[in-house]
DNA sequence: CTTTTATTTGAGAGCGCTCTCAATTAGAAA
DNA sequence: TTTCTAATTGAGAGCGCTCTCAAATAAAAG
């Protein structure tokens, strides 16, 4: 199987390479005698344009890339960049692109990632997925003017395009959901290095606000999404005696449940909580956890829907788009009182109005 | 920041494009003085040449593809893909490659990707991660000969270059672990569908022959890897009334571990448990899983490496890489009679010796 | 100082495709 | 039929880089 080139499909057509070239791309103003021919040389010889030839000529390469700094480690333990990266693959499927994915894993390899990428005409755009505030890649990528989509949110989401789901209502919802089952001591375990952590300590507190009561700060804990820092974070407030808690990502959650384990406290009669993802890990969890849904693969589909609208030259009104959640409830949080057992498969959810 | 060619550069550095093109790929036999001169006008001007173009000329992409078919709908739940991207990603960062991912969901898609892959000059090689027995990617690959390296093992194993984890030993290890245990009723919970499956049913099969047993069909049962096949499996073993159980996933282990359960059987004391990966869940499980640990990560790395070697010409001698793989006690295969909390983070492992 | 040889540079032909523009052909109008 | 317009096709100039080959320069040898 020999390298066909236009020029070689036209002479076997009885054409110009421009001729096949407008075949190829679906052009009108080709006599239907003609194009059929061409198509018929073509599905015989089972020619295949060039990408970048094609690329190069046309200053479209039709590659996007996805970038994952070095900072989310938590790529092993938690299944949401696999689920987004799959909504990404679907939606870069659905527009005929191609996936780069770039993944640093020490700030060095970032530099040097940028590099590569930036001015190298390779990438048409970016979807990034930097949720951490002292990241640099949002501003170089910003000075550089390569257009691209984020993940999350960021210091400079004015001036970005993101797509996020609804973190402080999430919160929001999860909080109230302890507060009106009448728990009184609702401690959380947050995150301070994120935005997302941001987001979703402020709908923690909202709820707070709502029910007229504030936030007790030694109630307060924080992790890095990682299992083991939820671990921590559970041991350091079980001296405060909290009756709930509502613990910012599942994965976390997971290690406080070892936490209260090992304290022997059992859940949820001593001690109710409450999650955040709704990925398997709560269900593979005992008792199973009420948590916060999230459509995490949609975002990675239109956060590549975004970027195709940006790079065809129609921008998309709002800068934003966020996603609503909705609050799953399961066993973890007393609302059900049954084994966990019993309520598999089983689930109460209340959907969000925004 | 406009364009930049080296076309341009040249003139400001007062010498040609070839000049310069040797400068950017460190050519010998340049005066120094001009080398210096031209890096100086990079460096100030912040050049970085075209790769698209840089490919068309060189008939080289740099870019390799990992190809992840539609059979994998395990992406979500298993934490194994993502650790494999995470090495193959970290061999791509080494050997300054640009990673293209194509994830397939369906059947036809498949064909579409084949197509978009093969035969556009857009990728150099692929790792693909295909373990399925029916699948047809790889007669596709090598009839259009596009390099390539697989990960795991196939049907088409001897004309292909592959990486793989030693299944037949793993699950040999764990079996005799059982065996040695005592066991007497030693079920195991298998899949029919991948080659890996295959190999560790050998394994299983290995050790009994070793000890003189054999096997009890009735205490076979099969599934999918995914949580779910793992719970009907073991729900389909229980009234064999085995007294230890071989689960070649982790994650299956965990649905398993959920149907014993619900059956009110204590692990390991009405019935020993042991997985195969060694991934997140098996120590997130309760009790602790103990398991077949495998070097996942360094999987995806040796492949890369293994392309790279392709692709430079000088293929390496052996066609096959299989990675040793260690046996991981916990609670659950009773050899440790403790709380799956005291153990925590107690890791007792016997190395292979291959 | 000339001749020979080795080093260093530049010119130029592609890589395979897109895209503009002009030439050709067909169709409509007169 | 002739003229004008619109539809259809081809020629050719790039896209930015690599790489061969020959020219130019420098160094070594005679």
């Amino acid at each position: 199987m020999k390298k066909l080139t236009l020029e070689e499909v036209g002479k076997l057509a009885g054409v110009s390479r421009a001729t096949v070239s407008r075949v190829v791309n679906g052009y009108p103003h080709i006599r239907p005698e003609i194009r059929e021919r061409v198509q018929r040389v073509i599905d015989e010889t089972g020619y295949r344009p060039n990408l970048l030839a094609r690329s190069l000529a046309s200053d479209r390469s039709n590659i996007i890339g996805l970038v994952i700094p070095s900072g989310a480690q938590a790529v092993f333990t938690d299944p949401y960049f696999p689920c987004l990266t799959q909504g990404i693959a679907r939606g870069v499927n659905t527009n005929n692109l191609t996936l780069a994915l770039f993944m640093v894993h020490s700030e060095q390899e970032e530099e040097r990632t940028i590099l590569s990428i930036l001015g190298t005409g390779l990438v048409d755009g970016l979807i990034v997925t930097s949720d951490n505030k002292g990241d640099v890649f949002i501003p170089e990528l910003l000075k550089h003017d390569m257009p691209f989509v984020q993940i999350g949110r960021s210091l400079y989401s004015n001036q970005v395009y993101r797509v996020d789901t609804d973190n402080v209502t999430g919160s929001y919802l999860a909080t109230k959901h302890l507060l009106s089952l009448g728990y009184q001591r609702i401690a959380t375990i947050a995150t301070n290095r994120n935005c997302s952590g941001d987001d979703r300590f402020t709908g923690y507190a909202n709820a707070f606000a709502e029910y007229g009561r504030t936030i007790d700060r030694r109630l307060v804990a924080y992790g890095d999404y990682g299992l083991e820092s939820g671990y921590h974070a559970m041991r350091q407030l079980i001296p405060q005696r909290p009756d709930a808690v509502f613990v910012t990502s599942d994965t976390m959650a997971l290690g406080a449940l070892r936490a209260l384990q090992e304290a022997q406290l059992r859940v949820p009669d001593d001690i109710a909580i409450v999650g955040y993802d709704d990925l398997p890990p709560a269900v593979q969890a005992n008792p199973q956890l009420t948590t916060i849904r999230q459509p995490i693969e949609q975002t990675g589909f239109l956060a590549v829907a975004t970027l195709v609208k940006i790079l065809s030259g129609e921008p998309p009104e709002s800068h934003e788009i966020v996603l609503p959640v909705e609050l799953v409830v399961r066993a973890s949080c007393g609302a059900v009182r049954m084994n966990a057992v019993e309520t598999a498969g089983q689930t109460v959810s209340y959907p969000v109005n925004p």
